[in-house]
DNA sequence: GGTATTTTACTCGGATAGTCTATGTCCGAGTGAGTCTGG
DNA sequence: CCAGACTCACTCGGACATAGACTATCCGAGTAAAATACC
């Protein structure tokens, strides 16, 4: 039970597109020298952003991605869901089925198994946080976090890197 | 994002093992038999789950497993963390600290990054699900689900599989 | 000078290898029950 | 008949293959900007 690293990158390069003007589009390969990733494979992880919906990309030069929505309108969730997929964490077996003494006709489930009605409540849990937290939460974040003067560094590099 | 079936595995046999009368030791053969799962690999997650001290196993003839605590003792989170380890589900990498503008010597994180700490809220939201949810509470619910009939007749294969 | 056209360099997007964990299988060391023997 | 020693089948435990998923990389189709030619 492991998450990718994509759902990190995933996380700053929305929280960066977040912070660029309106109309602007921010470049794979920009993203990737930020944070100093493989440009390649995050190209992956922007892919689904963009196929979620949460991004769009443009072609051409000056062109890459920007944010779709206002990040108030963007949880952690659906970045989430968009990098990893949107299974559950837990899958069914129904290995109950497989009870010797149950009769061969009623080999179908009336009901939910009492495990896995355990832990999905459990991944419940944990999705209800991801969907209450939302992007502009973790810009608020940052921000406390972050000294203005490397905020304002990183504000140039990143204009510079698009000429 | 996924967990694997040795944790269905793990709790379906958990549960068994703890209807079984005081002193009695179930082999690893007939819990796989019940349950139609591969004998040699759910031997992996009994092997796991003895190792964190849930149950005990013994050798030689009449041997097996069985459970080392009362049910209302074990939480699912412990049987969970048993087989798929206790790692956190989301890794930060810290990627924060690949700004290009980011002082050379200052290479240390010296707070958690918000995109970690949000993440890190989630996995605990999951585990405290998890940790109050009792094997105990999974039996009953077992019981309220399987008609008395196949109850018995399922105790009745074990014993009978026991000799 | 302004506009239409062409060029062109830059972007995304999907198809292609490599690596690591999860899955499934195998056999050997150890042990406790059952059996046999002797008193 | 009972006690002790022995045999032996059965157990767990760890070492050994296989499969799928995650990670990383490449190149081509498409496009919007920029340069150019023309009016």
């Amino acid at each position: 039970m492991k998450l990718g690293n994509q759902v990190e990158w995933a996380i700053h390069c929305m929280e960066l597109l977040a912070r660029v003007p309106d109309g602007v589009y921010i470049p794979t390969k920009v993203l990737a020298k930020f944070h100093g990733i493989p440009k390649e494979y995050l190209s992956k992880a922007l892919q689904a952003l963009a196929l979620a919906k949460l991004i769009d990309g443009t072609l051409g030069p000056k062109g890459g991605y920007r944010i779709a929505r206002k990040p108030s309108k963007i949880s952690l969730l659906e970045i989430v869901e968009a990098v990893e997929g949107s299974k559950k964490t837990f899958h069914c077996q129904e290995i109950r089925l497989n009870n010797p003494c149950l009769p061969k006709k009623r080999k179908q489930a009336d009901s939910i198994c009492a495990v896995a009605s355990a832990m999905y409540q459990a991944d419940e849990a944990w999705r209800k946080v991801l969907r209450e937290k939302k992007l502009s939460d973790i810009i608020r974040g940052v921000d406390r976090q972050v000294p203005p003067e490397l905020m304002a560094a990183s504000t140039h590099w990143i204009q510079s890197a698009l000429d």
